[in-house]
This record gives structure tokens, sequence and C-alpha cells, in this order.
DNA sequence: CGCTTGACACTATTAGAGATTTTGTCTAGT
DNA sequence: ACTAGACAAAATCTCTAATAGTGTCAAGCG
């Protein structure tokens, strides 16, 4: 297989996701059609089996892919901030609340939503679930790097804040995405740069 | 209506609803059944009636029961830890993980949760929505009678924090009650004592 | 009174048969 | 490498009849 017929096959493979993706947020994964998805896509139906083989392969694709790319921003964003973990944070977080806010299909993961449209994740054992882990696991990397001073209990209690507080304002948000994202940095420093007290 | 006669009536109530308790986590909502609830509260169907009017109110009376109960328990667990808030912190988390994690029915309501089983939320605009709103409003007051010097905005962080990250262990547990509730605490007495950094 | 019992209409839920779509595969054609 | 059409098997919808449950009534009992 040359390197041409590759990327043709990946703008190809990108094509049918992308009709799928706009297909799933507007009638939910069980009012999808294949038919429909070639239809968008410009493809025939034949085209989407012999590319992803069934429907839910294609389900399983579509919802990597959203979350390889949602993790290929957070790793963006991060690394555009250098060593200052605070404006790190503050746009991770912002980043994520933007994205859960306008991409369901993630927020659904993110959340581990079960039922409701996204009968997607029904059966998702791929890399769905461990999107947190990952998650929590880069910007624990990041914490280490960038605070190096800070001891190791103390970055993890603030990871595991930013995770969680983030999740808990996709939720059930309160403020603007800037907003919450300013917050939760704040407490996140509080939380990581106070040693023990007492 | 004679004082004995209102207690008569009161004990009667609560034998109802403690078998509607009962069934409903057996079967769901949707599987409880007028007839069950009276023959395992020993009472006629047409009492559940006359008392309650309808299921759904009888749905209503339970969940407000039950919310009730959980409030009274995070009053009564705050009250008992004097100006101590961070014991007090430690144990109303560990009340309400435990509390959530053997009464479906309160977690369901904690979390918001709705469809699966617990489909009785489906309508139940009255004290199951505050719920959140009254425990936090409960530990604010206690946290500005215990810990008068911290200011205002930390204090609204903190407990910002506690009811938050509480709730993310209910859905998401990584750990015992106990180490988590200690964990919470330890994470909040810094977002608390901590003045502004920078 | 306060409760039980049995009877009742009305409504919601369930079950099954049949029609209709959709999936997934194959084959021939470009 | 893809399209187009045809197809069996499986899933989903639709409608109907039967069943079960809700909510209300009136009669009876202690």
């Amino acid at each position: 297989m040359t390197r041409y017929t590759e990327s043709i096959r990946a703008s190809l493979r990108d094509r049918v996701l992308d009709a799928a993706y706009g297909l799933v947020a507007d009638a939910g994964w069980g009012g999808l059609r294949m038919a429909h998805v070639a239809e968008r896509a410009g493809v025939s139906r034949q085209t989407c089996y012999t590319e992803f083989g069934s429907k839910d392969a294609l389900g399983q694709a579509l919802v990597m892919r959203e979350v390889d790319r949602f993790l290929d921003g957070i790793r963006e964003v991060l690394d555009g901030h250098g060593s200052d973990l605070r404006a790190g944070v503050t746009a991770g977080v912002e980043f994520t609340l933007r994205t859960a806010a306008d991409n369901e299909l993630l927020k659904a993961v993110i959340t581990s939503q079960r039922g409701g449209d996204g009968e997607l994740m029904a059966h998702l054992t791929t890399r769905s679930e461990p999107l947190l882990d990952t998650a929590t696991a880069m910007l624990g990397a990041y914490a280490a790097h960038a605070w190096p001073e800070v001891d190791e209990y103390s970055r993890e209690l603030a990871v595991e804040c930013v995770v969680r507080l983030t999740v808990s304002n996709i939720v059930q948000p309160v403020a603007s995405p800037e907003a919450t994202a300013e917050r939760i940095a704040r407490i996140v420093t509080r939380v990581a740069l106070l040693a023990e007290p007492e």
C-alpha cells in the first residue's frame, strides 16, 4: 500500500466519520442509518462497510477519533503554557468545559454518561473508559514538570481536584467556562501550594 | 384531631413509607404496586389512597422523607463536632458517602441521576432539586460559625469543594468512605486556610 | 370515625403476530 | 478502489388483544 493510497483512505475515513458525527448529533446513535452516513459522506454504503466492518465498529472509530482529538487538544493547551501551571490549568479546564459544551459525544464519554441519546457508549470497552485516567496522567506529568518544588502528595491531591471539579462543572455548571476555569485553577493552586497544616 | 390520632396517623404513614421504600429498592419505582405496599405495610390499599392520594404523591412523600432524614443526619453530624470544622467536614462527608452507598434512592437524588431504576425522580420538582443547595447552605453557615477568621470568599470556595468532591466520589469512588472523607477534608482545609498567592 | 373489603370504570402495560427497515454480505460492473 | 443492485437474516416498528394496575365508590365492621 503506497503512501498516496494511505492518505486517500485516511481522508475517506475522515469524511465518513464526519458524516457520522453530524448525524449522531442530529438523531442520536439509535437514529443513525448507514445509508445516510454513506450518502452524506458522498460514498457508497458498501465502502463504509469495507472500511469499518460494521455499524458498531464505525461507532468505536468515531468515539476513538473524538477522544484522541480531545486528548491532543489538552496536550497542546498544556504544552502551550510552559511552566506556568496555573495558566495551564486554567486553559486546560476552559478547553475541556468548552469541548463538553459543544460536543455532546465527548461530554457523554467524559461524564461516563450511560443511556440517553448516547446509547453509543453501551458497548465501548475501548479507549473511552480510560479517558479520564489518561487525562489525569497527562496533567500529573505536566504538574511534575511545572511544579517540581511541590511534594508529590500535594500534586496528586491537586490533580485529582482539577479532574473531579472539572467533570463536576460539566455535569452541573453554574458559571461561564472562563469563570469556572479561573475558579478551579485558584482552588487547585491553593491545594498544591499549602503545606500540610497542624 | 387529637394528638393521639395524629401520632397514630404518623406511624401509619411511616409504616406505609417503609414498605414503599423496601419495595422500591427491590423492584424500582416502575415495579412498585400499590397493592404490595399496602400488603407489606399491613394496611388496606384504600388506606394508602386516603392517606397519600395517589402513587405519585406517595413517591413524593417517600423522597421527601428520605431527603429530610438525610438533611437531619447532616445537621446532627455537623453539630456534633462543635467548632472543629475539619472534623465536622470529615464526618459529614463520610456520612454522606455511606448514605449514598446503601440508600439507592438518596444516591439518585444527590447525584440528580435521571432515568434508570430511579424513574421516580422523573417528576419531582419538590424538595429534591434543592437538596444540594440546602446542604451547601448548611455547610456554609457551619463554616462561618466554625471558622470566622477565614474570609468569606475562601469559605465559599471550600464549601463548593466539599460538595462537588463528595458528589464526584459518590459517582466515581476510588477508596473507602473513611479514606475519601479524610482526603476531601484535607483538600478543603488547604483551600480555606491559604490566603490568595501572587 | 377509621379502617377493610369487594366491586367497578378507566388507563397503562405487556405480548405476540405481521409488516417494514436495516444491517451486513455477495456479485457484477466501472 | 469504488459503485450499484440484489439479497437473507436480524432488528425495529405497528397494531391488536389480553392483562394488570390505578383510582374511586359504597357497604360493612369495630
